[in-house]
DNA sequence: TAGCTGACGCAAA
DNA sequence: ATTTGCGCCAGCT
């Protein structure tokens, strides 16, 4: 039972996100194979709260953390990522080096 | 069924 | 550096 193609790859993509790396919505979206889609991204994260898919760690490419949920957005996704081994500078994400 | 919104990205001003 | 506009897909009303 395959959900669409376009969720069942974009979840895929997320949940093979090793600890301590992140990745951006147009990477994933692209790794998906829909490299403009990374709006439906974030749509199917919220809308698919898929506990083996580690949404928090899929960040903007601003290296900014982006939004987690409505209760904390930021910050949450923050403490998460430093708890995962990223270091999270001045509220944006630095994967491993600088 | 149709239309709007949204956990975004990039270009232009 | 910041703000505005446009494009994209999926989900909700």
């Amino acid at each position: 039972m395959v959900k669409t193609s376009f969720i069942s790859r974009v979840t895929g993509v997320v949940r093979r996100i090793p600890k301590g790396r992140v990745m951006t919505y147009k990477e994933v979206a692209k790794a998906a194979g829909h490299p403009g889609a990374f709006r439906a991204v974030g749509s199917v994260m919220k809308a698919n709260h898929d506990p083996a898919v580690p949404c928090h760690r899929v960040i903007r490419s601003d290296m900014r953390p982006g939004d987690y949920n409505r209760s904390g957005g930021e910050r949450t996704k923050i403490g998460r990522l430093v708890e995962e081994g990223v270091r999270v500078i001045d509220g944006k994400v630095v994967r491993g080096k600088k």
